[in-house]
DNA sequence: CGGGGGCTTGAGGCCACTCAACGATAGTGG
DNA sequence: CCACTATCGTTGAGTGGCCTCAAGCCCCCG
């Protein structure tokens, strides 16, 4: 076999356009919008999955939780990113908006019916489902077997990959959710980040701590191991 | 939100002919077979996904590798199974035969093609992905949250229900497979089986340790939280 | 200006890992 | 058929990385 040593594959800023989805090419196809406040939530674990979201505005996360509150988060949803679309009758996770968050809504049910008739579409609903795998499984790998500070840096890695407004990172979500999403503590987040700030491989910018610089990408990129 | 009580839904075992294939009724599709000695890799990591795969006797481990030999097993493929089916053009696994293993092959152009025409066989694609990405969501809240006791319980569920032939599972991956599976190590494992075996909970059978029956699956259902 | 939430940092503990020894089993070759 | 060997699994002792618990700071926000 071979070594990877390609970047890791997470799913990239999709749109529904992206979908064959247009509000003049489909008007059938309703894309309503909402906001939902800070920490509400979009639609919870096994409530039937009517409607298929993409986030405009703000930050979403999904997650799992034990019957005694542990809690993993399966994956962060930001500005483009389409959530909630399941194969099934149920959502697999639960969703709440991280920051203020405006999406918009698209009818599942017409969604597979332009599915049905159009291929482009069909493919494509399988193309975005395949990348919501690959994340998974490189998302395994980090849960499986990666030290706590390989997981903050693949974190970091991937925020800066999605996120990155030239150079600095405006991360919304908490330590708690940077934990909960690397399998970690938020303790052991905050002490990883501490170390990457002494050796000079991130900076903090502003008054709180959730604006990050990566001040030394290849560094950064060591830590993180090819998978 | 609720909170989930539906079993672990990993991938059900499927069959050629839920994807709407068979020899008969696509005589275009060549349903080649291949046996692969214990230990022989399938396809590695990156290489071109060429053909996909359908277990007929045996057993396969999909895993990743880090740089540093740590490995972690994605998911184990049992008789009847599908696998190295990839949207992409590369497998993102490397796949090995745990024990000799029988594959069907069916090239890949030839399933696209088919696929093209017939919605049907379309959706299939769709919902054995689906059926991938649910199994690794799940295995992610496993990998980031459980403990090992709860990881191996389970592990022996989820064997149980795909390969139990009247209350007794022959595994055929070894300790070392079944900790790479479940981010611990083979000696964790080894130690999990020991204290389920003292209370009762499972039983060994035969000269090595590999055949386990569920002696008492409620009290193994305990451990293994609701998810 | 007081309260609360988020973040950092320290001290101590614990669960899983590491290292090691040993027994059992299956495969190999004489 | 029987050593011989390699592999696999179990078990013990000790370590260590991450977790737990706690204190304190800062910032935001009423």
């Amino acid at each position: 076999m071979f070594v990877r040593i390609t970047t890791d594959p997470t799913p990239r800023p999709t749109s529904l356009g992206e979908l064959g989805i247009t509000s003049d090419s489909n008007p059938k196809v309703s894309l309503n919008e909402f906001t939902y406040k800070k920490g509400t939530e979009i639609y919870g674990e096994t409530e039937p999955a009517d409607y298929v979201y993409q986030v405009k505005t703000g930050a979403v996360r999904s997650y799992k939780l034990l019957s005694d509150g542990r809690r993993q988060i399966g994956a962060f949803h930001l500005v483009g990113d389409i959530f909630g679309l399941e194969n099934g009758n149920e959502h697999r996770f639960t969703a709440e908006a991280i920051v203020s968050t405006t999406v918009r809504l698209i009818k599942r049910r017409s969604l597979e019916m332009v599915a049905e008739s159009d291929a482009m579409v069909s493919r494509n609903l399988l193309s975005m489902t395949t990348d919501n795998l690959q994340h998974a499984e490189n998302h395994m790998l980090l849960l499986g077997r990666k030290t706590s500070l390989e997981r903050v840096a693949a974190f970091l890695i991937e925020m800066d990959r999605r996120l990155t407004a030239a150079g600095v990172m405006p991360l919304p979500m908490s330590r708690r959710d940077i934990a909960d999403y690397l399998g970690l503590t938020l303790e052991t987040v905050s002490r990883a980040l501490s170390r990457l700030h002494e050796h000079g491989i991130i900076g903090f910018i502003g008054s709180n701590q959730r604006q990050i610089v990566l001040l030394n990408r290849r560094q950064l990129a060591t830590l993180d191991l090819q998978n």
